[in-house]
DNA sequence: TATGAATGAGTGTTCATTCAT
DNA sequence: TATGAATGAACACTCATTCAT
């Protein structure tokens, strides 16, 4: 029962926090759940304690994304469009507080489970040759985070679709936006 | 004489701004720029209006170096390497102002100035058949920006360079990650 | 039933107040009694109450052993004594709730209870000629207890105990701390 | 001029805090000022300071009123008057905050400020045999400062005058309140 | 003009108290 | 009857903003 309400007090949070910003406040969170303050603070003990659990939320709901994606199967383009479609739906789910809004001590923890797996597979796929070689891993994965990030705040703001946002990230990362000119 | 200061004020605001995020307070902005903060309020009549100067400056600086980019001269392939120079130029300078931390009230403007020539050139690039036909113009556009976006982010972290970024973001966003098939 | 568990939970206010002091919260004194605030709410309405009876009952106490010690008996330097025995006993069974920490709507009465034996007896002393005529029975009566106050203080705090107080109060009061030059 | 405001504001406070007991709200203290509640922040960065600068205040004053007695400087006796009348004034001028309301940390300092010189002028009583053997220096000690608190709480509530109170002390505490049997 | 001082409105947090089970 | 849950009122503290010098 407690742990029910908690959940919904958290999905409401998030909601918040994504409209209106990281400086949302008790208040609005607990209006917008239909609960006094004092309420709010049953289930966690101070502002602090909401963020970090709704960011351990996030980051479980993608380690689990990411476990169930079995990236390390498959060729490298494949996972990375798992990647991108378990990046972008947990993302989006959690209104992206897994990448905005960390509670500052949480920020290493947080990066390290996002960038952790991407790590991996851009260097699986480095050293087998799948990325254009002039391409340094580092730069790659700093423009694929980003270019997930900066999707994700469309997905956010209704103007993509997860499905489309995450064919397209894939499609547009991997090959390009360029008509192929026909060999 | 006025300017002059003004414009100092609003060089620190966007530095301090930057590294503490929007809920920077008056306080360390006056502080930061080493006067009272009745001081501050002399130049700009409240926040609202300190950031709207920001913006101001920030999209006037944009639109600038997009003109001077002649983005309709060029072909789309090599347009779109200019526009990601001048966005992530004007961005980088601007920490990020342009595109987060918008006033809200300015949120239609700015959006306006950034998405416009995005939307012009993609709208050639569409007719001239220089981008994928499945892939909608809007998504397109979205992505692009997306993109854009997300980089910036790891440009003023300091994870890029300006010039290594608009670099990758060009050529990976017209041409992917993978590397070529040989014909 | 209902008494003895009232007076279960009296006895761990008391213990409580004394240590955490006024600010002692409801939650710390349920706590402390291992049951639910609704609970300490069942026997004590609010607050007010229960420091009311918590009063009442130091009082009863107080009273008790007064009648007990038949005052007006003995001779007056030895009902001082046992005055002051019997005064901070029950204070320090208390916690010095008698002295402190009344609710303010009982000051008077409590002062009352306090007061009026103390009183009774200076007068008496004064009439007899036991004390010294240049001391005022009033400004006797004022330090008298102001002495009591500060010395179940110590008590409290473990620095003397009581029959150590008792007897020191007693001896210092009447006869004063200076040896006495022999005649 | 702001070491003025300073000092004004501590003396309401001091009074306030007498008044209304040590749960006395900054918005009490504030209000007692004339000032808003952000006033006194400007002066005060927190309660604790508030209190802590109160009880540095009050100890300054025991301090420099001890030294002016020169308590080494004449006999027991006449050192125990003087000590007294320091004691009384300095916790009667900042309404006893030195004795109570102590801010938990300065617990101990303050403590021993007042313990300290009360110590050593026992110490020489007991060397020179001014006291009664049977009584330890500790009791005495603990008896005497005890008296002090307990009178000075009087002397709060206007029942007795700190000249009044001071004298009253000073006898009683030497010599008792028994009419000396003559020779 | 530049600034120190003052303040109203809001935020996070706690606690006494009430309600539904 | 005993309790977990819910809440309104208060408090410490901060900040954007105004005023007097």
């Amino acid at each position: 029962m407690r742990d029910h309400v908690a959940a919904g007090l958290l999905e409401v949070a998030a909601r918040v926090l994504a409209e209106r910003g990281d400086q949302a406040s008790m208040i609005d969170i607990a209006a917008a759940a239909g609960v006094a303050r004092a309420t709010l603070y049953r289930y966690f003990p101070n502002r602090d304690a909401l963020l970090r659990a709704l960011t351990d939320a996030a980051l479980a709901e993608l380690a689990e994304r990411i476990a169930d994606a079995r990236l390390d199967a498959v060729p490298v383009p494949e996972a990375v469009a798992r990647l991108t479609r378990a990046m972008v739906g947990a993302a989006a789910k959690y209104r992206g507080l897994v990448i905005f809004n960390k509670p500052p001590d949480m920020a290493r923890e947080a990066d390290h489970a996002l960038t952790a797996p991407v790590g991996e597979l851009f260097e699986r796929g480095a050293a087998e040759g799948t990325f254009r070689p002039e391409l340094p891993t580092r730069t790659l994965i700093e423009v694929y985070t980003g270019l997930l990030e900066g999707s994700v705040v469309r997905v956010l703001r209704g103007r993509l679709g997860v499905e489309e946002a995450s064919a397209a990230i894939t499609k547009i990362f991997l090959e390009g936006a360029l008509v192929r000119p026909e060999t």
